[in-house]
DNA sequence: CTGAAAGCGCTTACAG
DNA sequence: CTGAAAGCGCTTACAG
């Protein structure tokens, strides 16, 4: 107790130097205000003489504070989801809070115990962004019982009384899509085809499908089966996409990718085909990462605020931590057409 | 003492539930092997009843173990970075580490910041990704006084004492740089521009320049100043300094850059000039990141091994925590040319 | 094999 | 304003 282990120095150890109880020298460390000028400083001036830095571990188990924000997602390699964490690090920073990240990978495996560990390891709040939410995985969040935030992902849950417990984050998926796919009409292209998501994923695949057949049946287009392609957001499914489409005996003259990556995929499978974009085939994405003003031509995209959807993540989450609000709250953001030369 | 706080369920709780010592319920908690059987029947029937989980802060400040290793990095909305975070991730994983991210942005600031606070919080490890480390960043890395490893970075000390201190892994930048160049003049190149890194930085910037000279010089080909232009790992340089290159009254015929960002960005701006290539103008890149895949042309590049860099991070960053290794090592990883269309 | 006790490094009422 | 003490939830010698 008198003695120190290794050479760190223990605020005990600024305390004896300083000759004041441990007590003060903490309230000095918290800024807190009841501390004689004279110790404050005392303690101050050995603090730095020391090189006394704070354990948080040991600060955290007392406070039951980690100051550290767990945040799971899908697929860090698609630049959406880097962009959305490029806000919420800017955010986390500034707040001076850490955050520990877990990717998940396409997969999307080790969803359960990444939570549970989340849990175990005290984190003041957990922010998802990816697949689809079930019930079970709702429950697990919830079991942890810290603040959640769930942001771009559809919470769908059998269980409607859990609904008023979520946070989240979105864009109005569904009329996104249906303007993507109208602005593809109104340039002329009448042979729309779609290339989607995972198959049933409230997230993305469904709205934004809802959207495209919305458009296309307001204007009277035909929705072909077979012009609808499922895969994932990657620039594999929207290469394969593509080349599927264009071996057709009846091929279209345009394709709504539900994602810039799998746009840029299929973009590439078409020059291949040595067809022309946007003469022969007119190209339209959604996200609006950096990516797609550096394609030849620019894709026409719907663009995401995915550094605000950062940013407000972190604020909805520090809301929730400091008690500024109770019960769930959904926030909608704007989504924009970018328009470039793929259309 | 003996009521509990809130609804958490602790090791004591479960103890006197199970009729023994809380130290008996961590035994077994901790699989040690001196425990009857009854007993640890006894006990692990308890906990699952009670639901218990067991509280890491507490054990971390015992143990000294935090089960989480810390990772900065330069931006993570390059895929460079990001592909070598999945490695990481699936490696830390695996082991049943967390993994804490501090993404510096391409400014690079914050990086005392990021250092203490990894330092404070008692992480059992640091990985660094980012620009060259200097002294003074390398004496905050070991004033924190755990494991370090530095991926794809040059660690440049005026103390040289401070060498042994380190684990790198990083490929050979010098020959890679050379080697990409080469096979422009194989391809009937002479007049090759470069797209460089911020100027003067070890990490990429100058010895892959190094390699682009000592290309151009053994076969007695021109190095123009005019033609090397610096910027950042991202499609903006690239594609500024092809049009840099363009506007000149001397045109080059080839663009080695060292970064598929740039040279992607770098194709752009010669597509929109009316060039072909790689008829008109060549281009070759570095990292290969998947995005090269899907640039039409596909882009030539020297492919980095992201994916393992990540996961030898790791496995050197045990090798550290378990104490299997004691001296600095430096790892040196293959690279590969991978042949597009774009030269 | 097992329980009681000390201790990890802090913070926070509590009594002065 | 201040110090001594209790306690956060674990682990780990220690003595039996």
């Amino acid at each position: 107790m008198e003695k120190k282990t290794d050479n760190t120095v223990r605020l005990q150890d600024v305390a004896k130097k300083a000759s004041v109880g441990v007590g003060t020298a903490s309230r000095v460390l918290n800024n807190h205000p009841n501390v004689s000028e004279e110790k404050r400083k005392r303690v101050l001036e050995v603090m730095e003489e020391m090189g006394y830095r704070p354990n948080f571990v040991a600060r955290s188990l007392k406070t039951k504070s980690t100051k550290t924000i767990g945040l799971i997602l899908m697929d860090i390699t698609n630049p959406f989801y880097a962009d959305i964490l490029r806000g919420i690090q800017d955010e986390v920073t500034k707040a001076d809070y850490s955050l520990i990240l877990t990717d998940l990978g396409t997969k999307g495996n080790h969803l359960p115990k990444a939570i549970e560990t989340m849990g175990d390891k005290k984190l003041d709040g957990i922010i998802y962004i990816g697949n689809q939410v079930d019930d079970d995985s709702a429950q697990l969040f919830l079991d942890t019982r810290r603040p959640l935030v769930f942001v771009s992902t559809a919470v769908i849950l059998v269980n409607k009384e859990l609904h008023d417990d979520f946070f989240s984050i979105e864009i109005d998926n569904e009329n996104g899509a249906y303007e993507g796919v109208m602005h593809l009409i109104h340039r002329g292209y009448k042979r729309i085809a779609l290339i989607s998501g995972v198959k049933g994923d409230q997230n993305s695949s469904v709205p934004r499908m809802k959207g495209y057949k919305n458009a296309l049946e307001e204007k009277g287009l035909h929705i072909n089966p077979q012009w609808i392609h499922h895969g994932e957001h990657s620039f594999k499914t929207g290469y394969e996409g593509m080349k599927g489409f264009l071996s057709l005996s009846k091929v279209p003259d345009a394709v709504f990718a539900i994602s810039d990556m799998a746009a840029i995929g299929a973009m590439k499978a078409a020059f291949e085909l040595g067809y022309r974009i946007p003469e022969d085939i007119g190209v339209i994405g959604f996200d609006g990462i950096t990516h797609s003003a550096y394609t030849h031509p620019t894709l026409t995209t719907i663009s995401q605020p995915r550094y605000e959807m950062g940013t407000k993540a972190i604020q909805l989450m520090l809301d929730q931590i400091e008690g500024r609000v109770q019960k769930g709250r959904r926030v909608l953001l704007d989504y924009r057409l970018v328009k470039g030369g793929s259309c």
